[in-house]
DNA sequence: CCAACGATGGTCT
DNA sequence: GACCATCGTTGGC
């Protein structure tokens, strides 16, 4: 099983999105299959938009953990991607659990294996992702892996959650994989 | 069934 | 002081 190096992360952040569909991460001794990605770069929609505090992150690196509070209550996990100076990153908004389902279960109070990682809060609570993760860089904490899992036909559609931009189809899944955020 | 809403706190103006 | 890249619950059908 192939390690996805930071490296990986400078291109194209669409691309990045799309490739990382089927990809496994790695985190406290848990692993999910990555289901449903989202691209955020310059546009209206993204904290890039403006370059501030928080966001800087996505102008300044590639292949580093971005995490964020949302809603002052949930987690939201991204990596960061582009060469310096161009900001970008893509938000990972849904998994199906591979290893460590107990774990999950209990961290997120729910049974139903389908309940776990289906939502970018969820996610990040299945998995005990917070604020400590942000800005480490990739291979650290945080893994990510290729074992060769062919991902077939790629869902789109707008990004969720979002009142800008929505006329770009930047959120993608597996299509007909029941382990995304929306039925 | 599903639309509406409240929880809750960091970030930005 | 307003705004959230969300989620679980509530209340009306």
């Amino acid at each position: 099983m192939k390690q996805v190096l930071r490296s990986f992360f400078v291109q194209d952040t669409v691309t990045v999105a799309k490739k990382l569909l089927g990809k496994i991460i790695y985190v406290n001794g848990c692993t999910a299959r990555i289901t449903e990605t989202e691209a955020y770069t310059d546009d209206s929609a993204s904290h890039a938009f403006k370059k501030t505090e928080r966001s800087k992150i996505m102008f300044d690196t590639y292949g580093q953990v971005y995490v964020y509070l949302i809603y002052g209550m949930y987690h939201c996990l991204n990596f960061t991607t582009e060469k310096k100076g161009k900001p970008g990153a893509v938000l990972i908004r849904a998994a199906e659990p591979l290893s460590g389902m107990e774990l999950m279960k209990r961290k997120r109070g729910a049974e139903d294996l389908h309940n776990l990682c289906s939502g970018p809060g969820k996610l990040c609570q299945a998995l005990g992702i917070d604020k400590r993760h942000n800005n480490l860089a990739l291979g650290k904490d945080v893994k990510i892996f290729d074992d060769g899992f062919l991902v077939g036909k790629i869902g789109k559609g707008s990004r969720i959650g979002i009142k800008d931009a929505l006329h770009l189809q930047w959120r993608f899944f597996i299509d007909g994989n029941r382990f995304v955020s929306k039925v």
